[in-house]
DNA sequence: TTTTTTATTGCAACTAAATTGCAATAATGG
DNA sequence: CCATTATTGCAATTTAGTTGCAATAAAAAA
């Protein structure tokens, strides 16, 4: 399982340990890597994993210091808790950091490249730095319309 | 002032009453109309004010009806409490959906002209419905670049 | 203007999400 | 294999927001 050595391999370059919780948040985020996942969605997988272990507090702060590394990816749907993503590509699926999500069925589509790029340059050539961005576009996918 | 009378008229025109609370709240955002207020600041304005009230409890109440009724957009900046913002135009003031917030000092600045519009006519094109998109671009200002 | 109706409020109690302090534990370098 | 120290697990806490319900006040009716 070539992500889970990725994982591995930034956590080790930044002198960070290899334990049993990080692995076991890592493989539950690599397996879905499809669907944004709230903690609590992620402890309960690894609950009814039989080989991963990690404590619920633990898994909050694994995916605190997986964003920091830019392992994942943080989504704050209306409302809700925070949703993470890993956010490293595979061959077979790039890399997308913009999603449409389904109100009712929770389907969770790539939007392509970022719509954002040319907006975050404008601002850096007037002197804005550390740019972060965050989009999230909702409502109801083709599936669930009646 | 023009702008309460707009709150007080969509407020009848829907059947709600018009109350202390919601005028309060009301005030509170057209005074401050460039910035995001949380349900927090917003209860301190009024409580710091001599001649408006509102329970705490209420401004997330009048918060939530204003928003449905379309006078106010909510935003989620990243692991803070929600803010909202008034979002009816004067004619000094245009209304901008979208924003840049510097993480220091809190200005913000409207980034322009949605850029998801055309994303979101290629999604309705495709049959998704009651699209709802948030788009939040946070770093630091030109002034607090040090 | 007064009375009646009922939407709205204020309070207290509650829930959900996330964080913190700290002693116990386990991963890594030597 | 041991020593060091990052990390964990637990309980308690914080923060943001919600809910139930009796009291209150806005608006309609008389």
């Amino acid at each position: 399982m070539k992500e889970l050595e990725k994982f591995k391999e930034i956590l080790k370059f930044h002198r960070l340990r290899i334990t049993q919780s990080r692995l076991a948040v890592a493989s539950i985020l690599i397996q879905n890597r499809e669907t944004p996942f709230t903690p609590e969605e992620i402890f309960d997988c690894i609950q009814r994993s039989d080989d991963l272990y990690c404590d619920q507090v633990s898994v909050y702060r694994t995916l605190s210091i997986f964003e920091d590394l830019g392992l994942v990816s943080k989504f704050l749907f209306h409302g809700q808790a925070a949703r993470y993503m890993i956010s490293i590509s595979n061959k077979n699926t790039p890399y997308h950091k913009h999603y449409f999500k389904c109100d009712q069925c929770h389907w969770v589509e790539p939007l392509g490249d970022c719509i954002l790029l040319k907006t975050e340059k404008r601002l850096e050539k007037k002197g804005y730095r550390n740019l972060h961005h965050h989009i999230e576009v909702t409502g109801l996918c083709p599936r669930c319309t009646t």
